[in-house]
DNA sequence: GTTCCGCATGAATCGATAG
DNA sequence: ACTATCGATTCATGCGGAA
């Protein structure tokens, strides 16, 4: 059988099935927020807390598939609290995403700098979120130079006059291994980021409201992807990935199973298209073969 | 058999055996960073990674023993990458110190504003360390108000950046009480913080260099407990926790096994001491029945 | 007594080379 | 093939002494 399927669209379904009419290995990147764990049934996408790792597990395995061999997959996840207490589905679909073959390469922080305001009597706002980073092998494509940053404050000074030891390389003390030549830093503007993301959530736009700012996919679209590679998204939800996708020239696939926000990920999409009609892609015909 | 413990002291010995001589319930807060995980076997305490999780169990369950109803324990670790992957054993001793009847109750992120530098093809710096929360029952102590913060990331910022010796400094010249800069703060409105901690790691040119700023203990010594309660840290190290609680007028139990470490903490203290001879506090004899 | 400026240090990690 | 050692890379801070 032959599947037709456009670049550069919300397809509509259950992920996993869904996923199932991908080819094998054609993802550069795939990012995704999927539904959180929650018990409450009436709640949009509610996955029972005991329930979450057997049913992610299969998606997992598809991705896998789907995911090219350089590829990166990137969970933007947290665990609820329940009874008090931190779940640990999370860390058990950690465990067990290995187990189906997948490195856990890294985990960045998604530090939510303006996170929801409230007060409880046993724990703080919670103002961070996990990044889960997972490769099919060790080598991957990374592109560290497109997410490099403002130097910080401290150069000004500590760069303006050198002295006789930052010219010339100067070994640690202590012998940690650690020895620096202070001058090769002179005129440096960027630096490599860390593993801790500084992003505010964005509130909503249009009546909707994102589970997460454009900022966050894109900074790791710049970094694991380049121009004209494929995103995957898998539970696209508002269709955030999608925009981030088109501001950088990106091609996505999104997945997204509720009519509404199938509905409203389109219209986000048509919207930027609209606005940026002059510099709209072509959408590419491509075909994927099952 | 009676054992005569004093308060505020650093006990010398391997922390399992040594934790066995306290008393059942008697600590309010047990703070630690305990030795990494490392494969090197020269290096100090290193515990090989294949053996941690069943290295720290024992431990724990006395620290779960010696640990009163309503206190917490705050473990602070990060996890080695070995082979290009982030290893799984803090995930799994979650999971196990759970079995063991600890509920895990949060998870605080500090991040390390002046982390490790270097450059990796397929990584970037590692900024941030995990403070797991634990505690025997859902109902515990915690003194959200000691640790508010002024409004504004402005403010949150500099608080960050107050080192223990600056407020010492600003203390020591006002003599009120309040260094002049929390002064200026008091009419501003003051807020909860998060889970996320800004704090830089000191790495002064003092001969020694604690693994974590005075100002983590301190965060979670003013959350968790109210003066004059008892603090443990298992794994004391250089003594940065006595030193925490002797500023904060908490009573302390460190222990170390390294007789160089052991010897450093107790310097420290000691110097501590010395210099607030004035405020220094009286050493309270205290019985711990075993 | 205060500000300014120099500088040592760090729970790092990868790849190459050697045993 | 597998393991141990070693060199290379790199940013931001607090402390101490000078101005």
């Amino acid at each position: 059988m032959t599947i037709m399927l456009e670049l550069d669209t919300i397809l509509k379904g259950e992920s996993l099935l869904t996923l199932k009419a991908l080819h094998d290995s054609c993802i550069d990147l795939i990012f995704t927020s999927p539904p959180y764990a929650d018990n409450r049934k009436k709640t949009y996408k509610g996955i029972p807390i005991k329930d979450y790792v057997n049913w992610f597990l299969p998606i997992s395995c598809e991705l896998k598939r789907v995911l090219k061999n350089d590829g990166t997959f990137i969970l933007n996840i947290k665990e609820r609290t329940e009874n008090g207490e931190r779940q640990t589905y999370v860390l058990e679909l950690i465990l067990e995403m290995k187990r189906q073959g997948w490195l856990w390469t890294e985990e960045f922080i998604w530090h939510k700098k303006n996170c929801y305001p409230g007060k409880w009597p046993n724990r703080f706002r919670d103002a961070w979120e996990r990044c889960l980073q997972f490769n099919k092998q060790k080598k991957f494509n990374m592109y560290q130079d497109a997410v490099k940053v403002p130097i910080g404050d401290w150069s000004i000074k500590r760069l303006a006059n050198l002295s006789e030891t930052d010219r010339r390389r100067d070994e640690s003390k202590v012998g940690s291994g650690f020895g620096k030549n202070i001058s090769n830093w002179l005129g440096k503007k960027l630096v490599y980021p860390t593993n801790v993301l500084h992003l505010s959530t964005e509130c909503a736009n249009r009546g909707h409201s994102a589970s997460f700012p454009i900022s966050l996919p894109s900074w790791f679209i710049k970094l694991f992807t380049k121009e004209d590679d494929l995103v995957l998204d898998p539970f696209i939800g508002s269709g955030t990935t999608a925009l981030a996708c088109l501001e950088l020239n990106r091609h996505y696939i999104g997945i997204e199973a509720m009519d509404n926000y199938h509905r409203l990920a389109q219209d986000s999409i048509d919207a930027w298209e609209s606005k940026n009609n002059g510099k709209s892609r072509t959408l590419d015909l491509w075909a994927l073969l099952k």
